[in-house]
DNA sequence: ATGCGAATCTTCATATATTGAGACTTCACT
DNA sequence: AGTGAAGTCTCAATATATGAAGATTCGCAT
């Protein structure tokens, strides 16, 4: 068990951050580190002169401004973002729901863009909030489109919350009703994220065989009739073939300006 | 010339990612930076670990989800932001414009919110994006409302810029051209970052001397009549002012339920 | 499957940078 | 001027980062 390197160390100062605290003081995060005071200040100041905290009265801390430049970067030329904000616009317009590009990363599902057509949107997942890995029709319409050798290992990971949520007590049985999400193209969720409302999903992918994203529809289960889950369903994996094939289309531009 | 220390160095891998340039093969990577192979394979992998980084084929990479989650942890609860939001809507709502709210850090000017009532948003600083320093009613709105030790150094810093824009010849001159900026409450300017786009802003106070934001309003010079800008002026620094009464209202709040 | 080249990771000896105790400075406030 | 807290510096001990070279794994074409 190789101890962490100081490198590590440094870095580990900007996850002390986290939803509930966002302002930390000098002597709790040497209590939640446990760094030495030199070493920690260092570490700070290191942080500070890159941009990524800043001091705020009384020895308290907390993010930077390099942060926010550095997410401005990712979102202005993202090609998922580019290539599905269409997609966002053209489903949120065409049914009263929140339309999600959600982003897989190999280990976490990160929301990267969204388009709301509703007054008050009923997922509150905005671009950055983490998404749960096995919950939802996101995260099945991922799983589904994993190949084998990394979709068995995350099954057999989560398979308590899968099994929670009916797809299949083994996991042999979760990946049948994963290749009948396959076969269909998209998933569906009744409820599994938020109460009442349904989720649909399609994979969207780049060259690869790994799906890179997802696209989603959230809609109100009260602002549909149950016989339209098709229609959308099928409009969104219509739309997130659409974005594969753009995405695909660009890295083919890449690769013959490039020769 | 203390030289870098690899925390320092860690960090500067970062700083390849520009408005330019998001994807990084590793070899263009190593040339940039000059560390040897090993070296930088060590701080990517680190900096992969930890989230900052990922990899895309063909030996690239690219900025990764945390730096995301950071931002969405930072808007999230930034005081400023939730303090500042009905501010915004109020004065985008109430002329054909957008309105902005940018962060002073000290040294950068990062616009953080902005909301805007025109169809084709007239200037171009969504989130993230940084602000010229010395150009514009924002930069002015801070400059003119800084304590002098401050003050001082960035004028004579930046004092060709300042000339440029007719703000004075001289440091004095510039000074004194800013304390009437501080008189009025508000700084306008017509067409110094974007071409027959005026923007009128006033400084955001949280409890000390030195402003933390200023609140903006950039307006086609065509959309509005000359004598309107008094008008607006006065709106944009009452609701500053509101702002900043929200922020140190806060403070105290976390005052009392400290003790 | 098999093999190839590129990408990535180890190993290891060495030099060097990081560490922490404690002293010191700086600054804000009285 | 005096106090206390925030932040920095000194310095010796030591842990750790470094790079050359070589091993391994991966991706991909055959």
């Amino acid at each position: 068990m190789a101890s962490e390197s100081s490198l590590e160390r440094v870095l580990s100062v900007l996850s002390v951050f986290n939803e509930d605290r966002l302002e930390w003081s000098f002597d709790d995060m040497m209590a939640e580190l446990g760094y030495s005071r030199p070493t920690l200040y260092r570490y700070i100041r290191t942080l500070k002169d890159a941009g990524f905290l800043i001091a705020l009265p009384g020895a308290r801390f907390t993010l930077g401004p390099k942060v926010v430049e550095l997410d401005y970067l990712m979102r202005k030329s993202d090609p998922l973002i580019l290539r599905g904000a269409p997609a966002l616009r053209e489903l949120s317009e065409s049914w009263p729901c929140t339309a999600l590009l959600v982003r897989w990363y190999g280990s976490r599902l990160l929301c990267v863009a969204s388009e709301c057509s509703v007054g008050d949107p009923i997922t509150s997942y905005p671009r950055g909030r983490p998404m749960p890995l096995a919950r939802g029709a996101i995260s099945r319409a991922i799983l589904a489109f994993l190949p084998k050798r990394r979709q068995i290992p995350m099954v057999a990971d989560n398979l308590a919350i899968l099994s929670s949520i009916q797809q299949g007590q083994s996991v042999d049985e979760v990946l049948d009703s994963l290749r009948k999400v396959r076969r269909t193209g998209y998933a569906v969720a009744h409820g599994e994220v938020t109460k009442g409302v349904i989720g649909i999903a399609a994979p969207v992918f780049q060259d690869g065989a790994e799906p890179v994203a997802a696209l989603c529809t959230t809609i109100s289960a009260s602002a549909i009739r149950p016989e339209q889950i098709k229609e959308i369903g099928e409009a969104v994996r219509a739309a997130a073939q659409n974005v594969s094939r753009a995405l695909s289309d660009e890295r083919d531009q890449d690769t013959h300006t490039a020769e």
